[in-house]
DNA sequence: CAGTGAGCGAGCTTCCGCTTGACTT
């Protein structure tokens, strides 16, 4: 048995180390966190001083028995976790847990995994900082108070399954905030100018300094253009330059993965953590640009060998961000010579992009030459301006360029043909075009990430999740949007003469965007109205501020935990005793046909709009109407709210069976004998005709008849299907797996009862809490889960 | 892929941050 036990956090980091330090020591990982306060309410002493109780996580029992046994026979127990606020609590946790005496125990830190840097951190260990466990703790307590207070509020005045927390509700807040700038934002438009020149066979073009408000003045600027010269008064030329982008951390990953190839924040960090696993690329959740000496040293060794001296520039760069605790490097590659790896399309293509970018890190700037050239026009004042770049050395261009959020058509980057000064220009054309402002853009998944981390709140580990969180309360959809149709004018002068169109654009159109759900805005102004300091964006910042003067000994933490708690309790006391319940309830106005009141409101089963008052009277009862996906109770207007009521829609008759008309969760529908008939994007569900019906069941049927593959005269139930995936078994309303392999017209009744018993015994509980609600469904998972990670522990 | 929407009451939900797998129709 060897003398050493070194317990690490990650099972990837532990193999590498245990590379590094030979045979004397044995290097194992303790998975993270392996306590945490105890899951109910009771879990920290409120009444008392808030002393928390703990205990070992369910899926961490099995580690910890191994660690307790490990640590036993050896001499030296060295905690090496992660050097921050959450590693150093990590640290006291497993020194608690396995009972280790301060004489068998070292607390060491490294910031990369390298051998020199272990070595060195093996020959200056340290003992536990009790202060940084204790910010730690009241980081902990604090997050459960808020979150275990908050969340039965919303149950009481909101609805139930519903969350709040110090990270979560300041993200939503971020949503809801952004939906309703860009709801009251008024478009204005203003006249853009562009002159086109032919010059030797190209054309170049030059835009006006200024912009027109009205058509009258741009009109009035292209008929004082008529017949002028357009001549070249000035070239400037201006030596400019590039900086490279510091290499990745998990943040910047997001945004670059999303912005270049596509992938939400949760496939970023997954295909990472292969990548990770791997042994391509460093820790890939981390909050630092800081490189080691190592990689450094590497990346200019690469970069001068391949493509030459001049294009080096071994840069150090430090993080800005105040709330960076920088306990692991940036994320680079872990070898500069893994030019390109093996794995698949997805997991290249995201190493591609950390491989650039932190190799570009590492390379000289670009030098850029901007060249302006100023036209004067005859008789008018202003002038016109060309501007044309040329890129007089690469540098890190040679493999990199950092995107950015706004689309914005990007300008320059082309070359002006050679000019010179007082030559006239031969022009083929000036074009006044209307241009209207936009609003600030809707966050997309990996931009929310970006605006959090501005404003300190949460951590690499938690940006991935807390952006599911918030979708799957329902707080948050993630969706695609039309953009609307509008007109705008544009004036052409050509040949002398001025031409007036009008043409259509489209604008507003959204890709995978977040927007804001009914139940996400009344959370948030609820909360708002509430709790103002917990849905303050300085909120994490200020605590974060005692946090460190816990760290630093000038603040005890239950002292700190106790001014917070007392005013916050305080409040929901009476939040809980005296709010009233949330419903959003909006009066649109009245109903011409029946002259009663239209209102819409969020219950039980979501947004829905009223035509009339509740009453006791049977005659009088209400209709309603549910809202439809991208409704809001707060923008719908009376006329959309009216549209709602027109369906179910009877449009007619077929083998004596009603046909209905109308739209449900996946979009239009015909219903006729119980059986549905999704219609078309090419029909409308309003004007839909018999006709037309008919043929739609017509064709539903022959599909039906050929997704059926196979029925055995022994279960009627039981039925070979084809699928999206290929052929599949299905019993009632329980779908079953074939065999790849398996020929369908080979299948026997045996074999595929065979088959169900096999699914039935291994995925029993799958089956079961398939039919629970779907609530349900994911506790239920939850716990089989857990009891197979226990059942595998035990052999 | 229904249309539903009162109120009662039981019993359930929930935080953030550190780690991986185990899930795939």
């Amino acid at each position: 048995m060897s003398k050493n036990l070194v317990i690490v956090e990650s099972p990837a980091k532990a193999k590498t180390i245990e590379k590094f330090l030979g045979k004397d020591f044995t290097v194992k990982s303790c998975f993270g966190h392996i306590r945490d306060l105890s899951k109910g309410d009771d879990a920290i002493d409120v009444k008392g001083d808030f002393t928390p109780s703990y205990e070992v996580s369910d899926d961490k029992k099995a580690i910890v028995a191994e660690l307790k046994k490990l640590s036993k026979e050896a001499d030296l127990v060295w905690l090496a976790s992660d050097e921050d606020r959450e590693g150093e609590a990590i640290s006291w946790h497993l020194s608690e847990v396995l009972n280790l005496t301060e004489a068998k125990t070292r607390r060491i830190v490294f910031h990369e995994i390298t051998k020199p840097a272990i070595l060195r951190a093996i020959e200056s260990p340290r003992g536990i900082d009790k202060n940084l466990v204790d910010a730690q703790q009241a980081r902990r307590v604090l997050d459960r108070l808020v979150g275990f207070e908050l969340s039965p509020v919303l149950w009481k005045k909101v609805k139930g399954n519903l969350s709040a927390g110090r990270v979560q509700s300041v993200a939503v807040r971020l949503i809801v905030d952004r939906e309703r700038e860009i709801n009251v934002f008024e478009h204005t438009s203003a006249f853009r100018v562009i002159a086109r020149f032919n010059i030797s066979g190209k054309q170049m073009e030059a835009e006006l300094g200024k912009r027109f408000a009205t058509e009258a003045e741009a009109k009035a600027f292209l008929d004082k253009c008529v017949g002028a010269n357009f001549t070249i008064k000035n070239l400037e030329v201006k030596p400019s330059e590039k900086s490279p982008a510091p290499p990745f951390t998990t943040s910047t990953l997001q945004q670059e993965a999303s912005r270049k190839i596509g992938y939400g924040v949760s496939t970023t960090m997954s295909i990472a953590q292969k990548l990770y696993e791997n042994g391509l690329i460093t820790y890939m959740r981390t909050d630092s640009v800081n490189l080691s000496e190592l990689a450094i040293e590497s990346a200019k060794e690469y970069i001068t060998g391949n493509f030459g001296p001049q294009y080096s520039r071994p840069m150090r760069y430090t993080t800005k961000n105040d709330s960076a605790q920088e306990a692991h490097e940036a994320i680079r590659p872990t070898y500069f010579e893994n030019v390109e790896i093996e794995g698949t399309p997805q997991e290249k293509r995201l190493y591609d992009l950390i491989y650039k970018r932190a190799i570009a890190s590492q390379m000289s700037k670009a030098q850029i030459e901007k060249t302006i050239a100023t036209i004067s026009i005859s008789g008018i004042p202003e002038t016109l301006a060309a501007t044309g770049e040329v890129l007089k050395f690469d540098g890190f261009l040679k493999v990199y360029l950092e995107s950015t959020d706004d689309d914005q058509e990007d300008e320059g980057n082309k070359m002006l043909p050679p000019l010179i000064v007082g030559e006239i220009l031969s022009l083929i054309q000036v074009q006044a075009t209307e241009k209207f402002t936009r609003p600030a853009a809707r966050y997309t998944e990996a931009s929310l990430v970006k605006r959090l981390e501005e404003l300190g709140i949460g951590r690499p580990s938690t940006y991935a999740p807390t952006i599911s969180t918030i979708q799957k309360r329902g707080y948050v959809l993630k969706e695609d949007r039309e953009g609307k149709e509008r007109n705008f004018i544009q004036l052409t002068l050509q040949s002398n003469a001025i031409e007036r169109d009008v043409k259509m654009e489209k604008f507003g159109s959204e890709k995978s965007k977040l927007f804001p759900s009914d139940i996400g805005m009344i959370v948030t102004d609820f909360l708002g109205k509430h709790f103002e300091q917990i849905m303050d964006f300085g909120f994490t910042a200020s605590v974060e501020e005692e946090f460190d003067k816990i760290a630093r000994g000038q603040l005890v933490w239950n002292k700190m935990i106790e001014k917070f708690y007392g005013p916050f309790h305080a409040t929901v006391t009476n939040t809980s005793e005296n709010a009233e319940r949330q419903n959003a309830e909006r009066t649109l106005g009245i109903d011409p046909e029946s002259g009663k009141t239209v209102y819409v409101k969020v219950g039980r089963y979501g947004p829905y709009a009223q035509i009339g008052e509740n009453s006791d009277d049977e005659k009088e009862k209400p209709r309603y109407a549910s809202l439809r996906a991208g409704q809001l109770t707060e923008t719908i207007t009376l006329a959309e709210a009216m549209e709602l009521f027109k369906l179910p829609r009877l449009v007619g008759t077929f083998e004596t069976k009603d046909i209905k008309a109308s739209i449900g969760r996946f979009g239009p529908y015909l219903v006729h004998n119980s059986k549905f008939i999704s219609i078309p994007k090419t029909d409308d569900v309003f004007a839909i005709d018999e006709a037309r019906a008919i043929e739609l069941i017509e064709g539903k049927r022959i599909s039906d008849a050929n997704k059926l593959l196979k029925v055995f005269p022994e279960d009627e139930e039981v039925k070979i299907l084809n699928g999206r995936w290929g052929p599949y078994i299905a019993k009632g309303k329980e779908n079953y797996r074939l065999p790849k392999t398996q020929k369908v017209e080979e299948l026997t009744f045996a074999m595929v009862t065979d088959i169900i018993a096999a699914e039935q015994k291994t995925g029993g509980k799958k089956a079961a809490s398939k039919k629970a609600a779907p609530v349900k469904k994911v506790a239920a998972k939850k716990t089989a889960a857990k009891k197979t990670a226990a059942k595998k522990v035990k052999k």
